[in-house]
DNA sequence: ATGTCCCCTTGTAGGGGA
């Protein structure tokens, strides 16, 4: 079972490479995220067409996350992260497939740090870090994936000193990441490549892909109860080489069925 | 500071966000 994750900035922009992506790689599950749609614009007949069940939280202009199931209607399991009810961003969602709970997630940018972003960057973390902890006491099989906006260590910046005062990068942000993953879970895409460069962002500016001057910010963990089965973890980068690309390419896992 | 791309607009060029 493969279940990938791909930020696709933007799905109206991003459909045709989108479903160029599926065909070619038949993922299980997908994760998307920055949709920058409402939810009546999400594009479901095509994906249908593509031979996909979906569910989405659409937002106007910003954020946005679906989760897409081959040939089947994945089972929402729960929409918008708990413990704000306040927070209108649409950054969150779960289902359940193939009795494995896929929380698919966009953990905000944060910058300008410090500021008001950095501080509801924080503020998320702390929300994900205690759904981490339920979803782990649970004992059931699960997957968080999506785009964390957090390079977890130097091995995963292309020039680490550049972003030391980064929002995506900052102390606070990596010890976050830190106490999330330290819960128990298994970051898919570090524990296959353990020191290899391996990048799934690079920045539209300044040739940066060219260059190779990435960032792996895209991230599947694993619960215990489902890291046994993990075979491989990749990036589609290729993805990010064809014409209109996100600036994210896609991360996915194998799991033994 | 800059670069580029995406989305929206008492819109068709410019601002916000990443």
């Amino acid at each position: 079972m493969r279940v990938a994750t791909f930020n696709v900035n933007g799905i109206g922009s991003r459909l045709p490479a989108l479903l160029q992506w599926l065909d070619e790689t038949q993922p299980d599950v997908a994760c998307l995220q920055e949709l920058k749609a409402p939810q009546e614009k999400f594009p479901l007949d095509a994906i249908r067409e593509a031979g996909y069940g979906a569910i989405w939280h659409g937002q106007k202009s910003w954020n946005g996350v679906a989760i897409l199931a081959r040939g089947c209607q994945p089972q929402e399991a729960g929409r918008g992260l708990p413990g704000d009810p306040s927070d209108e961003q649409s950054r969150y969602i779960e289902a359940i497939v193939n009795g494995i709970r896929i929380a698919c997630l966009y953990l905000p940018n944060g910058n300008p740090a410090p500021g008001p972003k950095f501080d509801y960057k924080l503020a998320w973390f702390e929300r994900l870090i205690a759904r981490g902890a339920e979803l782990i006491a649970s004992g059931e099989k699960v997957i968080l994936a999506g785009d964390f906006n957090v390079m977890p260590t130097e091995l995963d910046v292309y020039k680490p000193e550049r972003w030391v005062n980064d929002a995506l990068f900052r102390p606070e942000t990596r010890a976050a990441f830190r106490r999330l993953v330290d819960q128990g879970w298994t970051d898919a895409l570090r524990t296959m490549h353990p020191d290899e460069t391996i990048y799934t962002f690079w920045d539209y500016f300044r040739n940066a892909f060219g260059r190779d001057a990435g960032l792996r910010i895209d991230h599947l963990l694993l619960s215990p109860a489902l890291a046994p089965a993990l075979r491989a973890a990749e990036v589609d980068r290729h993805v990010r080489a064809r014409e209109k690309p996100s600036d994210h390419a896609p991360t996915w896992v194998e799991l033994d069925a």
